[in-house]
DNA sequence: TGTTAATATGCGCTACTACGCATACAATAT
DNA sequence: ATATTGTATGCGTAGTAGCGCATATTAACA
């Protein structure tokens, strides 16, 4: 019950659910500029949104360099059954949105590593349009 | 997903959690005084609890007279779900421990209604013992 | 009509949360 | 050492949520 808590607290926003459907859809560990470039928000909210997903035990970081390549917690009993759940509910057409923004953005990786870094970011999180407008 | 976030904030709440596992696990709809003495919680707690669950679409009422039935909407996709889910997650020993309160409660109805009412409550929320010290 | 009993809600208070800005920290490269 | 770049965080602010108290609402009944 404080474990259902804890974690339902974690995950009762729109950005955080945001992040964790992009994690579930993804194969590979994401850093935190891939996840700004791809849900078109700031470096300094998707860093909060993740300690507070971490703080409920909820993401695991692997430090590599200077980039944190975030994925979800698989260690735990609670976490891998929402994880289930959120897989079959979770998908709807905004999501499919951010995912193909994330796809776009991993594509730019050199094989499962990020080395792109930051981007000036020419659009706001005000409108969701989708981020490819800048080279493409 | 922003049916999702809804969901997720009504019920990122110890009390809600509670209430939901109460209605989880009863076979009949459930009116406020029996949520007061199985939860040991005061009335407009267990009221505003409600009305929070009733607002994400999560709770329905059936009044009659007096009296209200509260239970579990099973007209929306995404709740039904979300009971699944919380069915096989939510039982803990605390839960077992409100549920062993609402039995007790229950074993007071005439048939499947509640005739007693909202009892003086002579124990206050503060602990959590188990309510049954008064008559017995 | 007045009363009682079950339930809902307005109000003030406190605590928490997310945001935005700026800055700090960490690791690599020059 | 210093600069650069990816990431984390302290701080002030605005909005929100839950609590407790009191009161309103609703329906049965005398």
């Amino acid at each position: 019950m404080q474990r259902a808590c804890e974690v339902f607290k974690a995950i009762a926003d729109e950005t955080r659910l945001r992040i964790v459907n992009l994690m579930l859809r993804s194969s590979e560990p994401l850093c935190v500029c891939e996840l700004m470039d791809a849900l078109h928000l700031p470096q300094y909210q998707i860093s909060r949104h993740l300690s507070v997903l971490k703080s409920a035990h909820l993401v695991t970081v692997n430090r590599e360099g200077t980039w944190a390549y975030h994925s979800l917690e698989t260690g735990d009993s609670f976490a891998v059954q929402l994880w289930d759940f959120l897989r079959t509910v979770l998908p709807t057409e905004e999501t499919e949105k951010d995912l193909r923004g994330l796809e776009l953005r991993l594509a730019l990786r050199s094989g499962t590593k990020c080395v792109i870094g930051v981007v000036p970011s020419d659009d706001k999180p005000s409108d969701h349009t989708l981020g490819r407008s800048k080279t493409e």
